[in-house]
DNA sequence: TTTCCATTACGAACAAAATCGTATTTTGCT
DNA sequence: AGCAAAATACGATTTTGTTCGTAATGGAAA
């Protein structure tokens, strides 16, 4: 295991992540404006939770402009899957076919996503 | 949807919502010796998050004799679909069915899992 | 009935996360 | 150069969650 990752983000560094990975690099105030289609909070509140990050090594930073471009520095899988280890431990008991199950009812999957999945599984079956 | 259900229980609540969903009841001390396993906090601590939680309506309980007898109040079908719910659009782009496939990867789940969850989405088609 | 101990009640301290106000800095424009 | 607009820096406050110390209470056993 690559050097000791224990870096665990808060709920709305999350809502920031997921702006910075769709766009591969954005400004504190595009993550702000994009924010503020689904939050209500101020422009300062962006620009110190992304400086938090940044100190934590979350993100990364170009600062040689005055906007500063920030960039993810922890990927989306990764973090995916602690998030998800972390729920299947906590919530279904250690087993992840619990959620998977549960999360495939509740009519969440559509059909073609029920296909995709099932492909995925015969090939994981032929492993 | 029914009377809006707002209630959003924290990471320590969750630890004992697990014991109270296994247990389907169990008094403070039942709980704390079983926390006591995994955690070093004190008796006093786990008596004030359980009556946090009464307050909240996360449990409810018997106060008729001396030792309250506290029971969940929400059922763990529903506090997992609502985490994974949340996971699902927060971190995986509304896509469950990338969810699922992160959760079959990462040799997560074992072959007998995958059987299973084979039969499931089986079920599932023929309906 | 009185005592003792396990339990509950409750306030307060502590910690973590989120929010904001204000000062400072940068840079483009005149 | 000087000004205005927009951005960053940073401390302080607020909110939420966790932990604990101490007082009050109830009930079983002496």
């Amino acid at each position: 295991m690559s050097t000791a990752n224990k870096i665990k983000p808060t709920g709305s560094e999350l809502e920031i992540l997921q702006i910075l990975w769709d766009r591969e690099s954005a400004s504190v105030r595009d993550v702000h404006e994009e924010l503020s289609k689904t939050k209500t909070s101020g422009y300062t509140t962006t620009l110190k939770l992304m400086q938090i990050m940044f100190e934590k090594g979350i993100v990364t930073r170009d600062d040689s402009s005055k906007i500063h471009i920030y960039q993810p520095a922890v990927s989306r899988k990764k973090t995916q899957k602690q998030f998800l280890d972390k729920m299947i431990n906590g919530l279904f008991g250690g087993s992840s076919a619990a959620l998977v199950m549960q999360a495939l009812g509740n009519q969440q999957a559509s059909q073609s996503e029920l296909d995709e999945i099932q492909k995925y599984l015969d090939d994981l079956k032929t492993k």
